[in-house]
RNA sequence: GGGCGCGUAGCUCAGCGGUAGAGCACUGCCUUCACACGGCAGGGGCCACAGGUUCAAACCCUGUCGCGCCCACCA
């Protein structure tokens, strides 16, 4: 215990705390007998670092943590960081680039560069860990997590190979989105479609052998955003009911510029109600056209390489080999103008496909992928929400997770990246009957074994080729999974000799995110900790995720967990904006840098900010005069504890309320409990907002207002000294209350007060919670409420009538009852010190201020000091108001339907409320009439 | 083209059947022995618009207008 400093500056002591917190294992208290309560965090980027959403979501992940810990439970906040495939490669390749001797990853080769990355985490991935510790986050570091640690290495190989096993993961040659800039497959998720000022040109295509359509042209107009791609077509489709076109169907057109010749093909893609009805196909390079492609047994030409450059495709003249798609839809346009069968160029904002994290337009592509049958894995993870195993708060978010799991598509998983898991695939090539062995991964002529170590693929591979070609030795130099090279594999020709090579490529981040739920536990392995924490309680994340990471985790979770799904709630936050409401964006520069707030303000201003702006359903607008209104909240806390401790006020002894007789602090003790009951609710419809104001209120227009005000007195020199004890004792008491109910929102200061104030046997952080059953005294909750209204009124009337605040006037009072004159008397010096104001020795009779509160009219007699007119005034109003109200519950109250129909608790409320506005007219009219 | 959300005090938002609330901002007073990052008192709202249901609607229903987001292969 030791002196709290007249300024509150929470950099004095939050890293301090949070350093404690951690050396004595604070945020993982042994609680064996306690019932478990798990949150897993939706892990950050290892090359993140904090930004406001992380703000966001790891305050409400850490007020629903340590809150429960105070309650009891055996609080458990898994916690890790995620390899983040492309951004993680992306950041160690720049660094490479701008590096003295500017090498690339190819120039390295795969093991040097993995090892480059390897040491990249090791430096520099703990920045994020060390910002979340900045902010308060009570995360079981002690058991921290990374994606690719060789837990989750396991966990996601033997997932893979089970998928396989099971049918719901396979190889298929179809259509991906190549991103050209990072050269890997993207899913479908990973594209953003983006309106783009485009065109949209209109070709004409000659009919081939001197056909004519019925109208007697010679050509057919198809029209395409990506002029370039005419260069793979390989039909025209019409649709078989439309009139103009079905004399061609089955005959040819001239492919301009390629001197190809293609099919004019009846598909119901076609429609003849857009454009001119024709539409070019090409199935390599387009969705639709894929499907028209495989439907109408198209050849598929591709004419693009990795980098989207064009290649020596079949008609594809010379000149444009190597050449840029952009560069090539131009030259395409140009040639084709010069030919005279450009149509029409449109200027239209057309939509693009773009990677998210490159921001290219990505292109179809036809390559050999890895997909995951998501619809399968889908069903289960639907029933799961249905059923309510799972509950989405807010519930609208399930409507959209619905929506996109009955629609899911085969999900992509290969990238052809370096850094991630590598894919458990091994290749060799495939047996065809009289031609001995040929291996060509390219042309998908080749046998595939799946398994969870290479000893295994061997050993597959011996059995396969063993039962083809008899006796099959392995010798280590022919397994080279790492050197072999396609080209080399393919010159061995009939050899002998057999190469197998692993997979190049790696998984989905996404892939691995999606078993963080039971891989952070342990799993495959079947550990306590697994049994313990499995599932979760609930899931806090940004509602931009649901689809990436949500939806996968419900499919796997349940999977492979026995049907469990990983959740019980899953709560979706919006994003945080700037105070304009616009998206934060490096590239806007209006983002806002939670760790300068903290900074500035301290770390539990912006928690609370964060939380007291937290309404479900809703982005958040943040602006930093809120994180400078809760500073100020901070420091009148800190002030508060500062006056009870230099009034004799400490630590209490036990988390039941001392005895109490005083009808304030009986009255206070009930405050708490009304006050904690709320919070509890709160806390169980996840309504943080309500938290913040309710915990606020209490504190300062409560607490701070009223309770320490009506106390001082009893604090006094010459007051007496056992109510002076008892007043000390549940100031204390209710103090304490205060810093456990803030404490998972402010857990730096409430740790830093707690301590402060005396000597404790255990953290705060450690403590329990605001006991249940408080009594609640309504006898001494009514008296208090009375003596904070007549206190307010009489405030209230002197403000207006500009009666000097120094100024201590007598009064007299009329009508009051004897429990109005008994609580005038008991609370005299509290309305002394607070309405400044006394009993009169003789009634007032001249002019006079007159105040009307409860069943009662006092009097002040100002004489000379005030206006009378102005009295006058202020009296009619106030009456004015209570005849309106009076009225209108007259109205309500005439009315039969409302007597007959409505509840029997309104009409009995609007009962009294006539009643008591009934009389306070009347006594407002005579005090009127006094006044003359 | 589907789907979702929002429009309440100057600003940011609660409230979602019984005739309007908070924080900030604003105005006045107060250098009162915890706090001026404070205290006290106050002004300010046809709850987007139009219909409907109801004894009663900011709140439920329908439509309109504005704003935002998500999903979707109109070539």
């Amino acid at each position: 215990m030791s002196l709290i400093d007249k300024t509150f500056s929470p950099a004095d002591f939050e890293q301090r705390w949070y350093a404690h917190w951690e050396t004595v294992g604070a945020f993982r208290p042994e609680r064996p007998d306690a019932q478990p309560y798990t949150i897993i965090i939706p892990p950050p980027n290892v090359t993140g670092s904090l930004h406001i959403g992380h703000a966001l979501d790891n305050t409400l992940q850490d007020v629903l943590i340590r809150w429960h810990r105070l309650n009891g439970r055996d609080a458990r906040w898994v916690v890790g960081t995620d390899h983040a495939g492309i951004a993680t490669q992306m950041v160690v390749e720049r660094q490479l680039a701008d590096s003295a001797q500017g090498t690339t990853r190819q120039q390295m080769g795969r093991a040097a560069f993995l090892e480059t990355v390897w040491d990249w985490k090791r430096s520099s991935g703990d920045t994020i860990t060390r910002q979340l510790r900045r902010l308060g986050a009570s995360c079981d570091w002690a058991n921290e997590r990374f994606t690719m640690d060789e837990g989750f290495n396991t966990a996601v190989t033997r997932v893979f190979v089970k998928l396989f096993n099971e049918g719901l993961l396979y190889r298929d040659k179809r259509l991906v989105n190549w991103d050209p800039k990072f050269k890997t497959a993207i899913s479908d998720l990973e594209v953003e479609t983006r309106e783009v000022a485009g065109t949209f040109t209109h070709i004409r295509y000659p009919l081939a052998d001197g056909v004519k359509l019925a109208d007697g042209r010679d050509h057919i107009i198809v029209a395409t955003t990506r002029p370039e791609t005419m260069l793979g077509d390989t039909a025209v489709a019409v649709n078989a009911t439309d009139a103009r076109y079905t004399s061609v169907i089955g005959k040819f057109v001239e492919l301009p510029i390629t001197g190809r010749r293609i099919p004019i093909v009846a598909d119901d893609h076609a429609d003849p109600e857009l454009g001119s009805g024709a539409v070019k196909i090409t199935p390599a390079h387009d969705f639709n056209d894929f499907e028209v492609g495989k439907r109408q047994g198209l050849a598929m030409i591709n004419i693009l390489d990795a980098d989207a450059r064009i290649i020596a495709a079949e008609g594809v003249p010379a000149s444009y080999v190597g050449m840029d798609r952009f560069d090539a839809r131009k030259q395409v346009v140009a040639d084709l103008e010069a030919l005279g069968l450009v149509e029409l160029i449109e200027t239209k904002t057309i939509q693009m496909p773009y990677g998210d994290r490159s921001g290219v337009v990505v292109e179809p592509w036809l390559t050999d992928q890895w997909y995951v049958n998501a619809g399968e894995l889908a069903k289960p993870a639907l029933a799961a929400v249905k059923s309510g195993a799972t509950q989405f708060v807010p519930k609208t978010w399930e409507k959209t997770y619905f929506n996109w799991m009955e629609n899911i598509q085969p999900w992509c998983v290969s990238r052809q990246l370096w850094w991630g898991h590598r894919i458990p695939a091994w290749y060799g090539p495939k047996i065809t009957d009289h031609e001995g062995l040929k291996t060509d991964i390219s042309s998908g002529d080749n046998h595939f074994f799946v398994a969870e170590t290479e000893a295994e693929a061997i050993a597959q591979a011996v059995a396969y080729y063993g039962a083809k070609v008899g006796k099959v030795e392995v010798a280590a130099s022919a397994f080279d999974v790492l050197r072999l090279t396609l080209d080399e594999a393919r010159e061995t020709g009939t050899s002998s000799t057999v190469h197998i090579y692993r997979d190049e490529d790696v998984l989905d981040t996404w892939f691995s995110s999606a078993l963080w739920p039971f891989a952070t536990l342990g799993w495959p392995e079947n550990t306590a900790d697994l049994a313990r924490h499995y599932p979760g309680d609930v899931l806090v994340t940004g509602f931009d995720i649901i689809f990436f990471w949500v939806a996968r985790m419900m499919m796997q979770g349940i999977h492979f967990m026995d049907d469990v799904p990983p959740f019980k709630t899953v709560y979706c936050h919006g994003l945080v904006r700037d105070a304009k409401g616009q998206k934060m964006s490096k590239s806007k520069g209006n983002t806002v840098d939670p760790l300068l707030l903290i900074d500035k303000y301290g770390a539990d201003a912006l928690r609370f900010t964060l939380t007291a702006m937290e309404s479900q359903g809703r982005d958040i607008k943040l602006d930093e005069k809120r994180v400078e209104g809760y500073r100020n909240f901070a420091t009148k806390l800190w002030n508060a504890a500062r006056f009870c401790q230099s009034n004799g006020i400490s630590a209490s002894k036990s988390a039941q309320p001392p005895a109490a007789n005083h009808p304030v602090n009986r009255w206070i003790i009930g405050e708490v409990a009304k006050t904690a009951r709320g919070l509890e609710a709160a806390i169980a419809a996840f309504r943080f907002d309500s938290y913040a104001d309710i915990s606020y209120g209490f504190a300062w227009n409560r607490f701070c207002d009223w309770y320490l005000e009506l106390t001082k007195p009893m604090l006094a020199e010459g007051a007496d000294p056992d109510i002076a004890a008892e007043t000390r004792a549940v100031s204390g008491w209710a103090l304490d209350q205060i810093l456990v109910m803030l404490h998972p929102v402010m857990p730096f200061l409430t740790e830093e007060l707690w301590h402060k104030l005396g000597q404790r046997g255990h953290d705060l952080i450690v403590a329990e919670w605001v006991p249940a059953d408080l009594p609640d005294d309504a006898a001494a909750s009514a008296d208090i409420e009375w003596l904070i209204g007549i206190v307010s009124e009489v405030r209230s009337a002197r403000t207006e009538l500009n009666v000097p605040p120094g100024a201590k006037l007598g009064y007299s009072v009329e009508g009051a009852d004897t429990a109005t004159a008994e609580r005038l008397t008991a609370n005299a010096a509290a309305i002394e010190r607070l309405a400044r104001i006394v009993p009169a020795t003789t009634p007032a009779t001249g002019g006079r201020l007159q105040l009307v509160h409860a069943d009662a009219t006092y009097a002040l007699p100002l004489e000379g000091i005030i206006d009378l007119d102005a009295e006058r005034a202020r009296l009619a109003k106030a009456q004015a108001t209570a005849v309106k109200e009076r009225d209108s519950l007259a109205g309500r109250l005439a009315s039969p339907g409302f007597t007959e129909k409505a509840k029997p608790e309104a009409v009995e409320k609007a009962r009294e409320d006539h009643a008591a506005r009934s009389a306070e007219a009347e006594r407002l009219g005579a005090a009127l009439a006094r006044l003359g």
